[in-house]
DNA sequence: GCACAGGTAGATT
DNA sequence: AATCTACCTGTG
């Protein structure tokens, strides 16, 4: 057996995590399709990019990561990773004492978090989302960013790596023809983001505004946006906007409540509505658990 | 070739 | 208010 771990010498940095981090429960977090701008390499090493960072990731043991910062700071991975909060706890929170279903879902991954991300990078990619799989995603975003991205910077210790680029921001992507877009694979989609473009370009701050209403309230807001509904909507305000009473029902979350809870034949917003209720103000939290649990039982790849 | 994929919007019933 | 359908494009 090899003493050495790869990983430890390419990544020179330690990160002690606040709690214990299954490799499991990091693969869901950074693949399960939250986000779509981390990626894993084949020697188990993740690159992912958030706002203005970009970094390299490998697990050592359950509470350190190993990590190679390409661009921006530790405390934006931090940030990025929610490590302030304690989900061991907001967990134990959830309704599981009564619901069977959803503790077999916490035993598998314990430890999943929702990571932070910045509303407009979550709109984008959750607009890019619709009927599409996770790998499909991540691939349009990775166009939009190589072709129309900003370069990013390490705070001046090192000159910029013109091949880092982070995701385009919305003032950028109004500048942009739906052909380009559709030149990045975005299809159908592209005329959705560049409605969002326009809107968002001719009204300054309506998305950091967005974000300090109430739950309900950004909501109805976001769906007023081309290619924003309640799904998508969800998405940004658990993922983007730290609203975890969210509860996002698309396709996987519509399978879970009709198996394991009998909700046949219901509706999306019906489900939406008995998940919010049932699962409490942490909803979207037990939504990312159900949505682990029912992809692992699939068995997807991507 | 054809169905299907982290949905949404507009038409039809 | 519930139920179709078209919409791009890559993948099996």
């Amino acid at each position: 057996m090899p003493t050495t771990n790869p990983i430890a010498t390419s990544l020179p940095r330690d990160l002690h995590l606040s709690q214990p981090l299954p490799a499991a429960t990091l693969t869901e977090i950074l693949g399960g399709g939250q986000c779509f701008r981390w990626r894993r390499n084949a020697s188990g090493v993740w690159l992912g990019f958030s706002g203005p960072l970009a970094v390299e990731v490998g697990q050592s043991t359950p509470t350190t990561l190993k990590i190679g910062l390409l661009a921006g700071s530790a405390n934006d991975l931090r940030h990025h990773l929610a490590e302030d909060v304690d989900w061991i706890a907001l967990a134990d929170q959830l309704p599981w004492r009564t619901d069977p279903h959803l503790k077999r879902c916490i035993d598998a991954f314990p430890g999943l978090r929702i990571l932070r991300q910045p509303l407009g990078e979550t709109l984008l990619t959750f607009i890019c989302s619709a009927t599409k799989r996770i790998e499909q995603i991540a691939r349009m975003a990775e166009a939009l960013a190589t072709r129309h991205g900003p370069v990013l910077h390490n705070s001046g210790r090192s000159p910029a790596t013109p091949s880092l680029r982070g995701l385009p921001a919305w003032p950028m992507l109004a500048t942009l023809s739906e052909p380009q877009l559709r030149a990045c694979g975005l299809g159908f989609r592209a005329r959705h983001v560049a409605g969002v473009a326009r809107f968002l370009t001719a009204h300054p701050g309506w998305l950091e505004e967005t974000a300090r209403l109430d739950y309900p309230t950004a909501r109805s807001r976001l769906v007023t946006l081309p290619g924003v509904g309640p799904k998508i909507a969800d998405c940004a305000l658990l993922f983007g906007c730290a609203h975890l009473e969210a509860f996002p029902v698309d396709v996987w979350i519509l399978r879970a409540m009709r198996r394991h809870y009998g909700l046949n034949n219901w509706s999306d917003s019906q489900v939406a509505h008995f998940g919010r209720t049932h699962f409490g103000p942490l909803a979207g939290l037990a939504q990312q658990y159900l949505f682990a649990w029912e992809r692992a039982q699939t068995h997807v790849s991507c």
